[in-house]
DNA sequence: GCAATACTTAGCCTTATGGCACAGTATTCG
DNA sequence: CGAATACTGTGCCATAAGGCTAAGTATTGC
């Protein structure tokens, strides 16, 4: 049964909105304020920070308050889990490859 | 504002879906008839075709109906939606890190 | 200290998602 | 041809997602 995982679920949920993806790549330049942050979202506050929670829930950004002033970093290496089912998934196609290719040759030393 | 792809966003959103991504793995290793697929989840046909449909549309698989069976077929490239972006954000910390670096060799030879 | 700033909390609303049952259609098998 | 098989279509339902307003709290600047 579908082999679930409830890191790799969080992340690409996280992914899945185009929000998030693009807090993420804002953050890729360095951290910033919530509030820096948000102003460049055509949504308010309070709708901008259940984007920053999901994020953090999901280990794909780290936050720190310091007075009132909430400032939020990328956990880069967080993607990693996303190169990794990539990678497990073409080791699938890999081997998959590699009995077509078994099967080729046998098929040719029967004739 | 939030460089917003279609595409980017179809993929992200079909791949959050455990069951989805349990399809896919499942196809790497070679085509498979809905029914032989489905057969392995806990849930009603109806159910899980409304899966296979949203592999479609976003291009992750493709189908063809032969007789009363429909098989699947994975479409491999189409997983390189998600290595682009994943590259793109490393070009952009590889940014940052050059600007950062730049930064500090400035910030010595002013001492 | 009082106003402005920067979040936070709470509650509400609409739409999307993922699942179901049930009925229908098209093929295939005996 | 009639039954079994393999989807397919419809409609319903519960929960989750993503957005909003309004009000609250904690810091900071004047």
């Amino acid at each position: 049964m579908a082999q679930y995982s409830v890191e790799l679920d969080g992340v690409f949920v996280a992914l899945a909105d185009p929000t998030r993806r693009d807090v993420i790549r804002r953050l890729g330049r360095g951290p910033l304020s919530v509030g820096d942050l948000a102003r460049e979202f055509p949504m308010t506050l309070p709708s901008f920070m259940k984007h920053v929670r999901v994020l953090e829930a999901n280990g794909l950004i780290r936050t720190a308050k310091s007075g009132r002033v909430r400032t939020c970093e990328l956990v880069r290496e967080r993607l990693a889990v996303v190169d990794g089912w990539l990678a497990q998934q073409r080791r699938i196609w890999d081997e998959r490859t590699d009995r077509l290719e078994r099967l080729v040759t046998d098929t040719k030393e029967e004739q």
